[in-house]
DNA sequence: GGCAAATAACTGATATATCAGATATCAGAA
DNA sequence: TTCTGATATCTGATATATCAGTTATTTGCC
């Protein structure tokens, strides 16, 4: 529950509880196969366990969690294969996005993205991974967002969730991170060239291929048993 | 919570509230705009307040509605700005589900594609919507499933809810089922004549074009408001 | 010692009571 | 008559108690 009272935005101890274990997801402080306790939790944050409950829910739709019912709350874990599934699903909604925000995107909105790349050079070479996380997320987000489709925002959003807040063997891995940023300039210079589906292209069967970037995806989260 | 006893599978009273609201919708009891009574309906089905709740809080995560904390919840509309996310989403999912797929459907695939088209057809001459519906769904799952990706078939199986849920204004249209069958013809030729790609595209930019599929989606759903 | 049945403990699921925000209605003042 | 504040009602949110399936441990028999 959401009011806003004199400029205060309330939110309800569900939603509460929800940003609380996300934010545990994120710290890596909950790990695969990992069992989250009604009663401890409920009481370590002060609140009775309907909104966790209610937290959880949420948490199993977003594939967080499995919550087995009377035998316990699980950690998801996140196989390889899943990721490979995630890789595919992204792939194919941003490359939908791209082809359709085009239009809308302009010469201002590539200019932009390209901008955006380059501040990830610039994170990269002061060794400021955060800033590079960040503006990735602006550089896919600005094609997205410009699609204007809120649901393939909210199925691509939700999956890079999982994606992102999944303990990881490395913090970061440089090579990959290169990689990335050439790979993003050649998306730009497809649009800037006019020609968005080639830039779809490159963006699903190269920048979202598992396969392509499987060594660092290996690296980056290590060989994740099932 | 789900328990196999002597073979007997029990279905945790969440999961039957769950099951009995998606009847309702697909049932068209629940109208757009209709508020959900937590008092009348716990009452009604028996069960406390709680399993509802449980129910509703996965059918809002699914975007059938919408809980308005403390005012009431809501039955979420279906504008046709919706169902062209959905349909573009679908689009994209499908079309990358079909490449995906091809290697693994191989000619046996094709032909129960091509079966389950034959099938559909003689439902129409028959005049069993229910019949043409039920292999509609068969061929989409045929590649879908194949592709493999349980991701992939989870969100657009979670969008078909939304979309075949929906209270429409005609029950169907000979024409554009005639025409459906038409572009599955067209999508399994593709295949037989080893074009992935094509049949790809085909699926994608016309089968899943919410343009070219316009003025059947009006007819079907009305012409509904946000 | 091994196995099966009984019992205890654990844990989430559900029911009920109470709370708390939102909305509607009423009463009093201007 | 209109407006504002107080009160009542409605409805979902939350807390607490109890239930019920699962798992672990204990007991008794062979």
């Amino acid at each position: 529950m959401k009011t806003a009272k004199g400029g205060l935005v309330l939110k309800s101890l569900k939603e509460q509880v929800y940003d609380y274990l996300r934010q545990q997801f994120q710290k890596h402080r909950l790990q695969p196969g990992e069992t989250i306790n009604m009663e401890a939790t409920a009481g370590k944050l002060g609140v009775s366990k309907t909104p966790l409950r209610d937290a959880l829910i949420q948490l199993e739709m977003e594939g967080f969690v499995t919550i087995s019912p009377r035998r316990g709350i699980f950690v998801n874990p996140l196989p390889l294969a899943e990721i490979r599934e995630f890789y595919q699903v992204i792939g194919a909604l941003e490359s939908s996005a791209l082809i359709e925000s085009f239009p809308s995107l302009g010469p201002a909105g590539i200019r932009k993205m390209d901008g955006l790349n380059r501040r990830m050079q610039k994170a990269i070479d002061a060794g400021d991974f955060d800033l590079f996380y960040e503006k990735n997320l602006l550089f896919h987000d600005a094609f997205v967002a410009a699609c204007g489709n809120g649901n393939l925002t909210r199925i691509v959003g939700n999956l890079k969730k999982r994606l992102y807040d999944f303990p990881r063997k490395r913090q970061w891995i440089k090579e990959w991170e290169q990689s990335s940023i050439r790979e993003h300039q050649e998306i730009v210079d497809f649009l800037a060239a006019g020609d968005p589906q080639s830039a779809a292209i490159f963006l699903r069967d190269v920048h979202w291929s598992f396969k392509v970037q499987e060594k660092f995806i290996r690296k980056y989260y290590g060989d994740a048993k099932a």
